[in-house]
DNA sequence: CATGAATGAGGTTTCATTCAT
DNA sequence: AATGAATGAAACCTCATTCAT
């Protein structure tokens, strides 16, 4: 499983802690069942079953279906914040960046079957089962990481590390890419093949498929 | 709309011209609606009402949800797979090739807001509601189009306008940024700003990002 | 099909014959349908396509689904009193005349496979979809069958034919018996088995089965 | 209502003896319902109005309306063989087994109303809506029934208790009878009525209605 | 805290009936 | 007269949510 905070905290009775981690069993069989039947497509009574709790459990710990939902992919978006913000603290170069972000990804891709991220949930239509403002406010959070990413590009063009590519083009190429990653996996089924084909990928972003490099276009 | 085979024949009978017309305008809605809401979100009820027909209606030109969502996938693919021919029949360059084939996947992307083609299917969960046939089906059709896509990229390399890349792992790439463009459309509301957009992700990848291209690994 | 009264009417024109006959057409189909699936379970579907004519079509020789079943029932009914009449006329003994009477059911369970007569609606969830004046209109009918028939039985009591038995009892044994045959035609599978059958359940009716006849109890 | 087996068991639990509870009343509610309107003529809605319980609920003690319908005409016809081995176990004369099988059935009829046994099902619309499995179930027991029934007969005469009558004959005679008298009992209001009637009934079989026994034939 | 029976709104699908052609 | 497309009420069934235990 995932790192489970808080779930050793000395200061929190064993009521507390069992409940916490009640939440959670209930949070994974969710994101599992979601994962493979979609949203609309998943009961709460599978949710129920693969959590071993009764159906009117679920509701102990959740408000409603669409509350879980919410849960955890706020939860997985906090996740992938922090890793962005722990591999951007390194001053590392973007190259190594890429490839780092790309790697944790596809752990990613590879525990959860599929990361149903704020990345991914806009174009889902699980998106439409969100209240209007939960669904701004990842509206939001989209828009602050895209400002954060393309100022980071920026910086890159500016230590010389990329040619003069405009930002918001680049961020939209890599962030589809990963994003399509860690739905399809790229088709690799372990993730030492995955790491392969992240290689390549980066490889392939930074030297381009062309043979010969032809005078590089400033966009 | 896209155009209407025969749609114009003069051996139709105003009957039967009706019938494929209100055929269509019902796949149109569902689409409209399968794009908006995803499978297991759509109601008939809406389709219907977008459809200005009854609910009662949709059976007499479809036998069942399923087969309104294969019949609609199936078409989309046919069109694909059209266009794919037509382009590669013409002797251009691999390149002009990608980048004709992107900007008629943009074309589709403006038209039907979100292409339900065959490329995006297996991962959506509406893939869940086909029967086990129909599911080969497209099984069967994916494989087929990576190998002729994977066999054209041995080609190209050949023909040495391309470095020598495994074409696996550049088919994914490609294939999955032509899918993940047709549905976020790269966050342009034009198609003259994604055109832009595409000649950018050409050029990116051909060229590459880096600054100074590396000495060109071979994979 | 059984006998088309006036369908041969010098008086009528061609048009009126024609649809006399397209009645008739419409009125086998719906006999047929009816008694493979019973009344609700049949659609008007089926009976337009047995009948080779549209669904439309029905509607204008007949006004409801129900109509159809009222008329075709009447029909039946009037064949079957009809039938009564004429044996009865025939100056027969009792035996000789249960023995007609068996046989000619017989013939009408073989042609229609099932004979929706008055006899059986009763006892049928389809008799719930007749209007209450329909309903009512059968139930006199039978209600005056049974005085006929429990008439008939007493004199053939005081002709000394039969023994004396309560003629109620008598008609309801024998009723049931026939409406029963004609439902599951005791399992046999031509018209030549089930003669031999009715002999043997005359035999039994007159002789009784048991080995030696005990003194008869009068009623 | 019949006895329910276990209903008073000591082992279970209130939660387990109410299951029980509902479940029974759901399907005394449909086998009244069915009874009255058919299969196909009866609604859940109805069913459930009359067992005074919501739709839903049905569904979660039986999984489909051809469900409920098989669960009932299973139960019944065990009914119906414990009563047919309780009589034959006793060693009685054919005649007053044949009394107490009449009797008994008699009972049920006035009790649910349409004994919607084993008998019934073959000739009825509701049997198309069973599925293959279960209508050959039914078909295989009423296949042993007449086997086991034709036996006795065959006993019955080598004990010299009736003339050398054909089994099957009588045995479509004796089922088709008592079939007829549990559904339309014969139009008596009341058991007694019932009793008396099965009383003549019988008289008639075991020695005829004829006023001279005839030279007995031999079939 | 945990259960699971009960609910009822809403889903997909069917079908008797109407009506423009 | 004949058609068959269109309708919409009503069928069977599902499932998120509530609540008594």
């Amino acid at each position: 499983m995932t790192t489970r905070r808080n779930s050793e905290d000395e200061t929190m009775t064993r009521r507390e802690r069992e409940r916490l981690a009640h939440r959670r069993e209930i949070m994974d069989a969710a994101l599992s069942v979601f994962a493979e039947k979609g949203y609309f497509g998943t009961t709460l009574d599978e949710i129920a079953q693969r959590a071993d709790f009764s159906k009117g459990t679920l509701y102990l710990y959740f408000q409603s279906k669409e509350d879980l939902l919410y849960t955890i992919i706020k939860e997985k978006n906090d996740e992938w914040l922090g890793i962005m913000k722990n591999i951007m603290s390194k001053g590392l170069s973007f190259k190594e960046e890429l490839r780092m972000f790309l790697r944790e990804s596809a752990k990613h891709a590879f525990e959860d079957r599929r990361f149903l991220t704020l990345h991914a949930i806009h174009h889902t239509p699980a998106f439409k089962a969100l209240s209007p403002e939960r669904a701004a406010e990842f509206g939001e959070i989209h828009k602050r990481m895209e400002e954060i990413s393309t100022e980071y590009i920026k910086k890159a063009i500016a230590r010389g590390e990329l040619r003069n590519i405009r930002p918001q083009a680049l961020f939209g190429l890599l962030h589809g890419s990963i994003e399509n990653m860690m739905i399809t996996r790229w088709d690799c089924d372990t993730v030492k093949k995955l790491e392969l084909a992240i290689d390549i990928y980066i490889d392939i972003i930074f030297n381009g498929i062309a043979k010969e490099r032809e005078t590089a276009r400033e966009t």
